[in-house]
DNA sequence: TTGCTCCTCACGTCACGTGAGGTGGC
DNA sequence: TTGCTCCTCACGTCACGTGAGGTGGC
């Protein structure tokens, strides 16, 4: 009925801003209301209700382009809108949550890339004596894997498994230690003939690939990757090769017991 | 280390887009990595990390601009921006609630635009029999007290007593009907002195304003409106005048008992 | 050859904010 | 006259998104 509001009262009444007032006005949200003598805008109570209307719906995040639409439908459409909003900012809540959670792990670099069962599995390849090296490669590795391969929570329970068995550890460590080797120390043959034996006799385990290689082998196989091999040891390309031919002298594979 | 991933494996891994990915290496946030033959970058576990670090910062709303410095920045420091960056989190988390709650507002606009206080008056002055002008004219008036009072607290409580007199409600009563009286009706007089009277023994009472008139008047009181008098019936005004004189009549005021 | 991914500009978008240049009431 | 609020453009900003025009591997 009367208009008495500047639109810097107005803007205070909704707690926004005298440009975002304007900004409205601009995009037809909220209607032009009658002007004073001197040119000066001067709201009241329908504006104000208008106002106050399209910046609750703009702060519970609807779009603008959306706000008028919204507020000029039918009292039902209005509703399921409003229910609708009300389930995406409970959800965005939710989220805001999460995040906030996700910044206690920033400090930790791991916890922030791995999963909590991946984060695990390092400390204990770190527990179990493995060098800081092969630690890190490790780390890596399921970073990749975790990036690469479809089932990575399957890969990770294989991999836990296969750190039980105390044989299979040691034959880890010292073909980490044979990246420092010359290829033709005599101990790359030595180490080649455990591990396929090995390998043989425990058809479960993870392949011909140690876990230092594991992940960037696993997606090497799903055929992401094919220039790894470049980058390993002298020493230890011989030594794959070497398990690699034995494995093949003994057959198209090891049937089970 | 290794560099393994593209951008799209790289960005799937941190939950973005591309376009984000490239945006965080033209603002340096990310390094560059290298480059495979073809000039696709390859992502290793380090790109993936500071990509994972600034997504998180940047999804817990830190602005970009301060990304790059706080992931720099000493422990110590870092430590106390990220406690910063949670506090402010938790305080948008109840903002947000608190939107939501406003939402179930929206379709009934007292609620939004008064404070439930108010709206509770509002309620009762429905309740009291006033004809429905009168209630619009009073939700009218509140919501401009409410812009335009800083004790718009206490207002309440002024008009909240006032409305807990008999006498003083008839008299309300009767002056909304003045306004569809003939300026010189003889009901006119009658009223203003019987107004007059009530004031004079009632110095506790909202000056010589009726309620419905209240809010513009404190507002024209506190001098930001000035021009209300031009809207208001002839009849009413002539009320007003009455009852102005013949208090000023009586006296400087109205001393107690 | 086709489809898919990648590349680099350049410009667009969303919700305002900033600033210029000017007017009007105490 | 000074300070404050208001006015209207026009352009800036923030965090990307869109789209053009092109290359490279299966």
């Amino acid at each position: 009925m009367s208009s008495e509001l500047t639109i810097s009262q107005a803007a205070a009444f909704a707690g926004v801003t005298i440009k975002t007032v304007r900004h409205y006005h601009r995009l037809g949200l909220v209607g032009e209301p009658i002007r004073d003598s001197s040119g000066y805008r001067r709201y009241g109570s329908a504006e104000l209700l208008r106002l106050v209307q399209v910046r609750t719906l703009a702060e519970a995040g609807v779009p603008l382009a959306e706000v008028g639409a919204m507020l000029d439908a039918d009292p039902e459409t209005f509703a399921a809108d409003v229910a609708d909003v009300k389930a995406r900012l409970t959800e965005r809540i939710a989220e805001l949550a999460e995040r906030r959670d996700m910044l206690d792990r920033l400090a930790t670099g791991n916890r922030l890339l791995l999963s909590d069962h991946a984060a695990r599995l390092l400390d204990r390849i770190a527990a179990l004596g493995f060098p800081e090296g092969f630690v890190d490669t490790s780390r890596d590795g399921l970073i990749l894997a975790k990036a690469l391969l479809p089932d990575f929570e399957g890969y990770l329970a294989q991999v836990e498994r296969s750190l039980d068995d105390e044989e299979y550890t040691d034959l880890l460590k010292r073909s980490w230690e044979a990246s420092a080797w010359e290829p033709y120390d005599p101990r790359v043959a030595e180490l080649a003939e455990a591990m396929a034996d090995y390998q043989l006799s425990h058809p479960d385990v993870p392949g011909i690939a140690n876990t230092m290689q594991g992940a960037a082998d696993s997606a090497a196989r799903s055929g992401v990757i094919d220039d790894y091999k470049g980058e390993i040891a002298p020493a230890v390309a011989r030594l794959s090769a070497l398990v690699e031919a034995r494995l093949r002298r003994a057959g198209g594979g090891a049937g089970p017991a």
